[in-house]
DNA sequence: TGAAATGTTGGGGCG
DNA sequence: ACGCCCCAACATTTC
């Protein structure tokens, strides 16, 4: 039906990067001219994107777009059903052959199976690839050929079954199709309704080349350090990268080939390397375990915490969100993650924990609303690290691992920098005082302009009452099951 | 990738 | 010098 000389159609979905992108080399060498695709199809399987998200990805894309005019193959926008799209594009091109890396939500790679056999009746080949994960989903199995369902066994499998792709350099030329009809990316309003949002996000840090100079910053500055720094979120000890990986603008393989390029070097141990990769591990865990179980962000992992006593408190659950908990720990948690769009991951813990255990109110609360705020929404690594912190995930943290959030913030926050960068209101407070601002003695609290109740919270609930309830309603669960 | 309760040990004050 | 107590420091166990 077309010639030989047909274009290809190049979907990008969650890859928004020309290095390292298996399905854009493929599609470039075979020679024919390229067309670059990016369709917005919110009435698509799956949930919906959350506003941060939406933010994020129209930084991204307008970065994608100019590195693909560069490039001299310019990217197409569409908006609408994938598939009609996708037909549309063909119609008007001759297109025959579309090149795409696989999504591996269950969801999502049922769609795209769905309509690589629709396609392949009309005679088009869809080449579907992996670009976001060290291995492919089903590819790191037990003995038994069974799904790893604890971390460590998991990742040692992991590591020993990768092996390096092909150097896959972004190519400095594509062949491009002339006067394809593209939708202005201004025009789609991504994040619109989030305005207060967009203000405050740092618009640099979307896109290929931003990700690239993190990675690098990163490796030279504070991989040595990781191990210990990553838990002091007023420092700034991590990659950051979480948002990049997820929109595929950097590969995990780039970033786990530069880190052992900085081993080979020298420039960090092996040890040193090793507790950053396996938060890298830690991703692929996450996306491997929701392949397998597509149930995870909606349902308990361990049934038995279906019989859970979530309560029920609109109140506790709007304090939390807007960080107004007086626990300071978490409400500078909560307030970076309104502000920024990202949360310190020390943190996220200490604010998952808090809403399940202190507010036992239900996870999946708790999820929808990191979902809706994150840059770095991933609904396998949200969906694993909330079932994680709750006690119901697989390899969890078992309930009884209640974080203080006092004692979290002496600890992690020592100096307080977190904290007095995120909640204000009580930053004339001594350090000795920060963390718990109701212990301080009254003249204390009256010289940092302190009022509890007006300028900050009391605490919305008692820590050891919250955690005394909380022990007692996982004992309600018995313990077999 | 915890916290709190409980148990153990050892040094120093003191009768 | 000895036993006793207190308690900090650390280890173990329990939640």
């Amino acid at each position: 039906m077309s010639g030989t000389d047909a274009p290809v159609i190049l979907w990008f979905r969650r890859d928004l990067r020309l290095a390292d992108n298996p399905a854009l080399t493929e599609a470039v060498a075979i020679g024919r001219p390229v067309v670059p695709l990016y369709v917005l199809d919110e009435a698509a399987e799956g949930r919906p994107l959350g506003g941060a998200s939406k933010w994020w990805l129209e930084r991204s894309l307008q970065a994608l777009s100019e590195a693909l005019d560069k490039a001299g193959a310019p990217l197409v926008l569409r908006r609408g059903p994938a598939e009609a799209v996708l037909r549309e594009l063909i119609d008007e091109t001759g297109a025959d052959t579309v090149f795409m890396n696989r999504r591996f939500e269950p969801e999502s790679f049922a769609a795209d199976a769905d309509i690589a056999h629709a396609l392949k009746d009309e005679g088009v080949e869809c080449r579907g690839f992996n670009g976001s994960l060290l291995a492919r989903p089903g590819s790191v199995l037990t003995q038994a050929e069974k799904p790893y369902k604890v971390f460590t066994p998991f990742y040692r499998a992991l590591m020993e079954a990768i092996e390096p792709p092909p150097a896959r350099p972004a190519p400095a030329r594509i062949k491009g199709v002339e006067g394809v009809m593209s939708d202005r990316l201004a025009d789609w309003g991504l994040y619109e309704a989030r305005p207060d949002w967009a203000a405050r996000f740092d618009a640099r840090a979307p896109g290929e080349a931003a990700a690239l100079k993190r990675l690098a910053d990163f490796i030279r500055r504070d991989l040595a350090t990781y191990n210990v720094m990553r838990d002091r979120p007023g420092k700034p000890g991590t990659s950051r990268l979480s948002a990049a990986l997820h929109w595929g603008e950097i590969s995990p393989w780039r970033v786990v080939l530069d880190v052992r390029a900085a081993v080979e070097a020298g420039t960090v141990t092996d040890q040193q390397a090793e507790a950053f990769v396996r938060e890298i591990g830690w991703r692929e865990f996450s996306a491997h375990l929701l392949h397998q179980f597509p149930t995870l962000p909606d349902r308990n992992f361990q049934p038995k915490f279906d019989d859970f006593p979530w309560r029920s408190d609109a109140a506790g659950l709007k304090a939390w969100q807007i960080g107004q908990t007086g626990y300071p720990m978490v409400d500078a948690g909560m307030r970076e993650l309104w502000t920024t769009g990202w949360m310190h991951n020390r943190v996220r813990m200490v604010v998952a924990s808090f809403l399940v255990k202190h507010l036992r109110i239900d996870w999946r609360e708790g999820e929808s609303w990191f979902w809706d705020t994150l840059i770095d929404a991933d609904l396998a690594s949200n969906s694993q690290n909330w079932q994680w912190v709750a006690g119901s995930g697989a390899d969890a943290a078992p309930y009884f691992r209640i974080f203080n959030p006092v004692s979290q913030g002496t600890k992690f926050d020592a100096d307080g920098e977190y904290v007095r960068r995120w909640v204000p209101e009580l930053k004339k407070l001594p350090d000795r005082w920060l963390h718990s601002p109701w212990e301080a003695p009254a003249e204390v609290r009256a010289d940092a302009g302190v009022q509890l109740g007006k300028t900050y919270p009391r605490p919305i609930v008692d820590h050891a009452e919250a955690r005394d309830a909380a022990l007692a309603a996982f004992k309600s669960l018995g313990n077999e099951g």
